[in-house]
DNA sequence: GTCCCCCTTGGAGCGCGCTCGAAGTCAAAT
DNA sequence: ATTTGACTTCGAGCGCGCTCCAAGGGGGAC
């Protein structure tokens, strides 16, 4: 038995299709993995580790573009811990603005609820 | 001088493109304006207030069809008031969710920013 | 041997939401 | 009369993030 994850596994535990990590890795996001004597990628610890950052990074909206930058500077070693500390605050920013954003946007969204939900005919500029 | 809004006029107000606001019509979002005297599109209020409402929904993450879904329900009058409630209400609680699910990813994301502050080299799953 | 299944690569294709270009019409200004 | 400029239609093109396909290899079970 070799050591690490196959991609299959590390498809089951990430949820990405084996299609989607062999691009992750095509687009720089991922470092390519060691192959195993079959020359079949053999996934470690630490790649499940940068896919479960990845993974939340793309779920509060950043681009492939971004997370390539940020693996980028996970590639070039401790020197860099203080740019990702940047790079991730600068996201988090842009996702708590978001987050403010929406709410924002449910407002009108609520008003027009309330206004279908009271069957209300007057005048509430149309649809 | 002719009532209504040209299309130039339109794409002030809403920040939408004229090219996008012709797309928005043929997607069936917006029921086709009438025409000036020229040929032209004379857009109205109501029209204004289905792209103000358009663009909430656009920016809480609806797609073109479901908002055509909902643009064919205004077009069919007030009898369908109770399905668009519910269908606001139904994007509503996706919204809603939507912003919890942020939350949560932000938490890995701000324990990586303190990673990352703290210089820490101490083992902490890799990048 | 010969199934079967998982893996490999390279490259094409897709759905979304625009975005743009070409070619033409019309009205007002010069 | 010509130029300018805003509008018209139709259809093609684009960037993103996958998604899929074809063709082939390697290894275990029977």
């Amino acid at each position: 038995m070799e050591t690490g994850y196959t991609i299959a596994e590390v498809s089951d535990i990430t949820g990405l299709t084996a299609h989607t990590l062999r691009y992750y890795e095509r687009a720089g996001l991922l470092s390519p993995p060691g192959r195993g004597s079959n020359g079949h990628r053999r996934y470690v610890e630490s790649d499940l580790g940068m896919l479960r950052i990845l993974t939340r990074l793309k779920a509060t909206g950043m681009t492939i573009q971004e997370m390539r930058r940020y693996a980028e500077l996970c590639r070039s070693g401790a020197a860099t811990f203080e740019a990702r500390r940047v790079l991730l605050e600068e996201h988090r920013q842009q996702v708590l603005d978001r987050i403010a954003a929406l709410r924002g946007d449910l407002e009108l969204i609520e008003s027009k609820i309330k206004f279908y939900a009271e069957g209300d005919t007057r005048d509430l500029a149309g649809p």
